[in-house]
DNA sequence: GAATAACATTAGAATTATTCTAAACTTCTT
DNA sequence: AAGAAGTTTAGAATAATTCTAATGTTATTC
């Protein structure tokens, strides 16, 4: 079930035309709706479903499969961050810089943390001939 | 594709008897057998269809619905742990102590890092009323 | 040790999330 | 405006997992 956003900070249709095209990316209408309800109300989580019906809701005309190619897309070009939760739950952050999640188990729900408040003080290296890509830490919380 | 595990260990009929006993679970012929399969090699990362395939190919007569059931029953329990990388790849780790992974992403393989070799300095206050069940790493290496 | 209750297993159908297909449509370039 | 390249779409396909309900097994009680 999604959220209700609470801050609008509505984008201008320049400003998404700049960020598609800033990436290589054609503004679709369909693109433009959707990075319209991504980027235009603060940092959040989000489901492939979620932003489907928060689109089919605001009367944007768009297929699953386009919000799906979408979240893919951006996730390529570096607009967003998938992160998986477990088998049945993929969320798309659109907070793409370092930080760390927590993860509440009773409502599926994901919250960024505070970046001052996770600390890795000792990392392996990398396996050899590899690289690190990218470190998550999720930490789970219930009750 | 399954792995081949190196080192063999098996375990008495009547370890796995008190291993399944222990927990609280009956020890019936396919849960005997899986057990068998998943605790007598060392550590290992193991998803449902690999554990499936092994026992098919060992001649062990179980149905996959069985092996869900046995690996849901077994995390349930604490004798495995459930790792999820993402949605179309979950496993379960026969090591249950405190740990986190490398997760190759060209191979899709998981591996244990030693516990002495990451080390989370900070760590957040859990949210109000919460408690922290469980905090992963995964780092994700490629090249 | 037979009867019974509780628990497990199974094949196959159902479900869920996601990806694929290929035809129709847009956008960009010339 | 025409052509090429890229995008969208409905609906079919796939993959992993769960469900169903009938059958089989294990444990308990007498």
């Amino acid at each position: 079930m999604p959220q209700p956003r609470s801050k609008t900070l509505e984008l201008s249709q320049d400003a998404l035309t700049d960020c598609l095209r800033g990436v290589g990316l054609r503004p679709t209408r369909q693109r433009m709706a959707l990075a319209g309800l991504l980027f235009g109300k603060g940092n959040w989580h989000v489901t492939a479903e979620a932003l489907y019906s928060d689109a089919i809701a605001q009367g944007v005309n768009v297929s699953l499969a386009t919000v799906y190619n979408a979240l893919h897309t951006f996730t390529a070009k570096g607009l967003l961050r998938e992160i998986s939760i477990d088998s049945t739950r993929s969320y798309f952050d659109t907070n793409t810089h370092d930080h760390h999640h927590f993860y509440f188990e009773k409502s599926g729900r994901l919250e960024d943390i505070d970046q001052t408040h996770v600390k890795l003080a000792r990392l392996p290296e990398a396996p050899e001939g590899m690289k690190i890509s990218r470190v998550d830490v999720v930490i789970r919380v219930s009750g």
